[in-house]
DNA sequence: CAACATAGTGTCCAAGTGACACCAAGTCAA
DNA sequence: TTGACTTGGTGTCACTTGGACACTATGTTG
């Protein structure tokens, strides 16, 4: 112990598991990996910690870097740091979890040389490293968090219809909900900016367009608010 | 990144939070640091990551080593990474958060030639590099979970009264519970083991003990249950 | 045996949750 | 233009849950 750095160092990379939601799906983002090990394999973005960057900040580089995506979310989700996981050798992940409109991304989700795609996440291909594990453990933590805070909305466009955000709800809790309760209990709340606009361009009654109200939220959450779904 | 092992590396420890209680207090254990820098000064207990074990093997040996504390739950708890947070360069520290049963550790709280004890985690002394951060997380974090997990019985003996568990309760939550409420709550839960024994040496009254039944709740847990407060 | 300290127990009201079905409005095609 | 289709939007009632509230029971001590 008294001497500091005699002791080897375990590499150090983070890995983001990045979530979007299209009208069909729950996505997931993925990068082919162009290196060994596990080349050709998909894999979730990420890389090295730098130096003098901190955890956050290497995990928005990753992102912008290999698929120039910057999250309206981002929070840290675990560290996994099994020996065995890497057959390099010794290399601890902290993995983050981050939610992005995906309608700001849906075009060069691959910038780089890379090639980056959404996969639906009940149906992506086998992931290098423990990717599916981080996988599964950022999809319980999204459901999990999805039933106490209202991140859900960083998924949808800013301005949305309650069936939209009644699907992403039934997508990602994975059960289907009542539409008269979801809407008494959302619009309840009063985090819902009501509009006076309609979708446009679809063959049936337009619905009414609502946005989350981000400010009423910060002050509802410093006085101690809860928002059980 | 072609060259996995020429980036610099920062070096990896853990720290572990352990909470404690007795009647008066909810307690953390902390150790005098023996070493530069803040030598003399009050830290959680922890320390290099080894190239072979896991982060939580890790985590459980530091507690053994410079406490001789095995505790009843570990989990890890976030992982701090901030540039400036150790003064002799990177250190990245994944945190843990742990439980156990003061009454198996009451007396030999410090072991090697180490100084250990145990806190009021409402008076604390100034803590070395962040770790009255890390303190403030896992506090968070112990609140927040005791509300929708019995992860409380950890921290009292294998056999207490319902007022133990509801004066644990409320140390935690930092506010009064109503007695009846609180008994027809826990009970309702089914998850302790009404015992034909009483408390003992006490000058008034003597109370029933219970046991907290760990096999119905893994059953329980299993089948998707609720444990709400 | 009186004073004490804590154990243990039930009711009522308010709020919240969940089940449930129909009319409204706009689009489209014949 | 009209009828069929598609989704939007709305209220009630039964039940459950959460929270406020006060007295008797039992054992100890001086």
């Amino acid at each position: 112990m008294s001497h500091t750095y005699e002791y080897p160092r375990p590499a150090l990379t983070v890995d983001c598991v990045v979530f979007g939601m299209d009208e069909e799906d729950l996505k997931v983002l993925l990068i082919k990996r162009g290196l060994e090990p596990f080349l050709g394999k998909w894999a979730l973005p990420g890389g090295f910690v730098r130096m003098e960057e901190s955890l956050d900040d290497a995990a928005r580089r990753e992102l912008e870097e290999e698929a120039g995506i910057r999250p309206s979310h981002l929070e840290q989700l675990f560290t996994f740091g099994e020996p065995g996981r890497d057959p390099r050798g010794r290399v601890v992940t902290v993995a983050y979890f981050a939610l992005v409109k995906l309608s700001d991304h849906r075009v060069h989700a691959s910038t780089d040389a890379r090639e980056a795609a959404w996969f639906s996440v009940w149906d992506t291909p086998k992931l290098a490293f423990d990717h599916a594990d981080i996988l599964g453990t950022a999809l319980q933590r999204l459901k999990g968090k999805v039933r106490y805070q209202p991140i859900g909305f960083e998924l949808l466009p800013p301005k949305f219809t309650l069936t939209q955000l009644q699907r992403l709800y039934e997508m990602i809790l994975e059960r289907p909900l009542d539409k008269r309760n979801f809407r008494k209990k959302i619009l309840s709340m009063e985090l819902l900016e009501e509009l006076d606009e309609v979708e446009q361009d679809v063959s049936h009654r337009a619905a009414r367009l609502y946005r989350f109200d981000h400010k009423k939220y910060r002050q509802l959450e410093k006085a101690g608010f809860n928002f059980e779904l």
